[in-house]
RNA sequence: GGGCGACUAGCUCAGUGGUUAGAGCGCUCCCCUCACACGGGAGAGGUCCAAGGUUCAAGUCCUUGGUCGCCCA
């Protein structure tokens, strides 16, 4: 072992070496986890998929937040000795990574209609194989400890064959339909998109008020809307059936402008009177809303557009400008018609689409949907049932809500890239056949539906066409938990690990994702639910029946000062491989679990990163001490192999004779305090909880008290004193980076490693988390350390006032009435004098006289440092007038509730003894400083 | 239109009805003491957005309002 060692921590060497040797010996396997030796289903599992990042991506901060939470819970069931699996992979992202080839290839004037369906394709996989690994070469550096070798793609043979397992049982139980209906049209993608993938946004425009002749009069009908351009697809006017106003018109017709078609005047309880004029247009091709209306009044639908947001040819005079370039037109048009009556300015909503962002165009067009309440109502129950606990609670409302008010699904995509649907079409009857199973064939290297019908079973006929469309990317996400697994067979895996243990994902994708798990999961393992949503209680019915998850954690996300989400596109987007190359992965990881409450979204700090990276540079310099130090390890006569040995651990602490025991007793105290807090905070997803706990703990107990405290001892000529004390110190920092690994786990690997550990030992990761041990807590040593660290603060305190050097002792003189302070302070004097810095302590049961000297007091003791003639007397006078007037008004409050019968009546009698209690130690306190003012002032 | 969240020290944020409301950073003073100046020691700094209410007790629960942000329609 080499004994050099760097005075700061160097994280970039450390990290990219670690990493890697993580990778290469497969450590992160979930065989490597667990009970050794024992039959594989032994023991506690733990087990989570990977949210599968887009293929075509790269690791922004938000993933970072998302794995570093993820990589904590796993990390540590792993080191609790759990089987634990943390399965990673890639999602296709059809629309996204269609939408990203397609500008790749617009760079060089090339669309992806000239390449045909076969070359577009190719070109995709092509890119997917070049730029596909980046995310996991950066997931691999950032330490997130995956199991690799169960890595999956949600567009690979095993994965598609569970996609078309899932899609053939929900067409043959009819719940995917295939039908004309009203959708989401991105002109620029060409493809249906869901209800999901609409955002809407606030926009500037405006209000058009049109004229609409009506047939056989000079009067007119003034229509408002914000889409003239739809005009052209008018099939009626519409007015409320009780507004007077209009009574008389209802059956009549106007003249629709422009395209001069005579259009009905209906009425329609949709129309809402205090709107405009109370007269809407219907165009049922181009509005939801005027949809249903011209379902209902039977109207014809009259499409004016193209796929590509062009007018067609039924736009006639306007038939192939773009959809905004015909509104100009036909609103200089009408305006020099005279029937532009007004124009309003006004915000609206307008429905953009979530990949590209141009204006989504409602349009009727052939789709495969999923009806979906069906599906919705078991997810309902499993939430309402806590079978799947969510957290934090108002998600679950959220959750529910939207189950409650599910609408079917648009599966299909009018993309290239994504999971083919296997059903064909006849075509001499149109007649659709399925394909006959889930098989799949791999042709170039990709899968393929198998089992392709050759024949029509209804006319016979032989000529039967795929369909074109592709699944919508979160059809294949919804299988994730178990597709993963081997689903739809019954494997080892899935036997093992499903239903996982957790989900964590970003509350942004708890519709996308998480429900349409929840939904698919419970439909696809049938006998768990019956039809009415129940529980069915006795055996299962097999593994994979049952939920996908048991618990499901919504993480925040990371945003901008301003509130925005982090968007690469708008520049504030933030890199964090570029944050961990300034300042380590550690310190990102940590700052980002320090920032982690649950429920509050997370604005990035540059100072809390600088805190974190000073923190691991605290860590690292902690165990530096002990390392330019383990020679005298071998000079008291200890080697470093008994050192290292787990039995030697096991005993601490060890007792240490005389003065130096205290520390001891109270860091393994504290130790067994604090991982009991970890543990409950991580079983809570209170990660920022955890990682304040640590960092006190390591920071403020374990460096600034303990390790000061005990310095001596490690180089004390007595010998059994110095072995104890190596043995603890050791015993305490190893537990402490256990404590810290799931945080911070590239640091305290290397520290491991440079530290004396036993033979073949592989890696902290795998050893054991910090239990809190019971014999170990120890509420005297607590009680008795805190007392002291009082004494020495309240010295430190009078020095600084006194403005005495800082390396200079001086005497001081303590008084108490008690006996425990005087026996405590006797049996630890040396740690006490020297981290106080003081020459001596003359210890006494008398009143010290304050003059000419600065004092401390507490309602136990007062502490009095004489020293020069600097005391600036009208200081300390101002400091004990500001600290009697804050007692002063504190034992005010508290003598009025205590004088409140209500009070001691109804409140607890702890709650009540306490307040006494306090009350009585603060009147004492108060005496003292009124004493010393008046001694003060009279001199 | 409906819902959710935030508002606490100069800044970024914790705070689970019950001591004198905490942390990190920043600030002031002292110290480059043999693990660490990414450090050590000490200190200053808060009418917890506002107004009502519930309670023996409210930063915490309820109602209303304000400002900001997010989601859904």
């Amino acid at each position: 072992m080499s004994r050099e060692i760097p005075k700061a921590y160097e994280p970039q060497e450390i990290e990219e070496r670690w990493a890697k040797a993580w990778f290469d010996e497969k450590l992160f396997r979930a065989e490597n986890s667990g009970p050794p030796g024992g039959p594989a289903s032994d023991g506690p599992r733990f087990s989570i998929a990977l949210p599968p990042p887009n293929v075509t991506g790269s690791i922004h901060i938000g993933h970072m937040l998302e794995h570093t939470q993820i990589d904590m819970l796993v990390r540590w069931h792993r080191m609790k000795g759990n089987r634990t699996l943390w399965l990673p992979g890639m999602d296709h992202a059809g629309i996204a990574t269609q939408y990203v080839v397609e500008k790749k290839l617009a760079e060089e004037g090339i669309r992806r209609q000239d390449l045909g369906r076969e070359e577009f394709e190719r070109r995709v996989w092509k890119w997917k194989a070049e730029s596909g690994g980046v995310i996991k070469e950066q997931m691999i550096r950032l330490g997130a400890s995956c199991d690799w070798t169960r890595e999956r793609f949600t567009l690979e043979p095993r994965l598609y064959r569970a996609v078309l397992e899932t899609f053939l049982r929900l067409y043959r139980e009819g719940l995917i339909y295939r039908g004309r209906y009203m959708v989401n049209w991105c002109p620029r993608c060409q493809t249906a998109i869901s209800d999901l993938e609409v955002v809407h946004v606030e926009r500037a425009g405006k209000l058009w008020h049109l004229r609409y002749p009506i047939a056989g009069t000079k009067d007119f009908l003034v229509v408002a809307t914000t889409r003239p351009e739809t005009m052209l697809g008018d099939t009626a006017v519409a007015v409320h059936p009780d507004d007077e106003r209009y009574q008389h018109l209802i059956g009549k017709t106007v003249m629709l402008p422009l395209i001069n078609r005579e259009i009905p005047i209906i009425a329609d309880t949709y129309v809402d009177r205090e709107f405009g004029t109370g007269v809407v247009k219907i165009t049922p091709a181009h509005d939801p809303n005027d949809f249903e209306v011209g379902k209902r009044h039977d109207l014809p639908e009259i499409d004016v557009m193209t796929v590509d947001g062009h007018m067609n040819d039924a736009a006639g005079q306007y038939a192939g400008l773009d959809r905004f370039q015909a509104r100009k037109r036909i609103l200089s048009d009408l305006e020099s018609l005279g029937l532009l009556e007004r124009v309003e300015d006004i915000t609206h909503s307008v429905g953009v689409c979530d990949r590209c962002k141009s204006e989504v165009e409602p349009r009727i067009s052939t789709q495969w949907f999923m009806k979906m309440k069906p599906l919705a109502e078991p997810a309902k129950r499993v939430v309402l049932d806590g079978l799947i606990e969510v957290v934090p609670d108002n998600q679950r409302t959220i959750l529910l809500q939207w189950l409650e008010n599910i609408r079917d699904w648009c599966i299909s995509r009018q993309l290239w890239w994504g999971h083919r649907i296997p059903i064909w079409h006849c075509d001499n009857c149109k007649e659709m056949v399925p394909a006959s199973d889930s098989r799949v064939e791999i042709v170039e290297g990709h899968a393929r539906a198998a089992s392709v019908p050759t024949k029509c079973p209804k006319c016979g006929g032989a000529k039967l066409t795929q369909d074109t469309d592709v699944l919508d990317t979160w059809f294949s996400s919804a299988l994730w938990p178990f597709s993963t697994l081997g689903w739809p067979d019954d494997t080892d895996d899935l036997r093992m690990f499903y239903p996982t243990s957790l989900l964590i994902s970003g509350y942004d994708i708890l519709f996308f994702w998480d429900a349409r798990m929840i939904m698919m999961g419970l439909h696809l393992s049938a006998g768990r639910f019956d039809a009415s949503g129940r529980t069915i209680s006795g055996p299962e019915a097999g593994l994979a029946s049952s939920i996908p998850f048991r618990r499901l954690y919504l993480h925040s996300l990371v945003r901008t000062s301003e509130g925005a989400k982090m968007s690469k596109t708008k520049g504030t987007g933030v890199d964090p491989l570029q944050l961990t190359q300034q300042y380590g992965t550690d310190a990102l990881r940590y700052m980002l679990a320090s920032m982690a409450a649950p429920g509050t979204d997370i604005v990035l700090s540059e100072d809390r990163i600088l805190g974190a990276r000073a923190f691991a540079n605290k860590i690292w310099n902690a165990a530096r001490f002990l390392f330019v130090n383990l020679e005298k390890v071998e000079s008291a006569g200890l080697t470093l192999e008994e050192l290292a040995a787990p039995e030697t651990r096991a005993k601490a602490p060890y007792p240490v004779k005389g003065e130096g025991a205290l520390a001891h007793r109270w860091i393994f105290s504290r130790l067994a305090a604090v991982a009991g807090q970890v543990h409950d905070a991580l079983e809570h997803f209170r990660f920022h909880e955890a990682a304040q706990t640590v960092y006190q703990f390591f920071w403020g107990d374990l460096c600034d008290w303990y390790i000061e405290w005990v310095k001596p001892q490690l180089t004390s000529s007595e010998r059994e004193v110095a072995l104890a004390a190596w043995r603890n110190i050791f015993a305490a920092l190893d537990a402490a980076l256990r404590l810290l690994h799931p945080i911070m786990p590239f640091l305290t690997e290397e520290l491991w490693h440079r530290l004396p550990q036993p033979a073949g030992a592989r890696s902290i990761a795998l050893d054991k988390f910090p239990e809190a041990r019971k014999e170990w807590i120890d509420v005297a040593s607590d009680d008795a350390m805190a007392r002291l660290q009082e004494i020495v603060v309240a010295a430190r305190n009078i020095r600084a006032e006194l403005k005495v050097d800082s390396k200079r002792k001086v005497d001081a003189d303590f008084s108490t009435r008690g006996p425990m302070l005087i026996n405590l302070l006797t049996e630890n004097m040396e740690p006490v004098l020297r981290l106080a810095t003081l020459s001596a302590l003359r210890i006494s049961k008398e009143h010290l006289d304050p003059t000419g000297a600065v004092m401390r007091s507490t309602a136990a003791f007062d502490l009095r440092i004489a020293y020069g003639d600097t005391i600036d007397k009208a200081a300390e006078i101002e400091r004990l007038k500001k600290a009697i007037a804050a007692l002063e008004q504190d034992i005010e409050s508290k003598q009025k509730r205590l004088a409140d019968v209500n009070f001691t009546t109804k409140a607890p009698e702890k709650v009540v003894d306490a307040l006494r209690a306090t009350m009585v130690e603060r009147q004492l306190e108060l005496k003292k400083l009124k004493d010393r003012l008046e001694r003060l002032e009279g001199s």
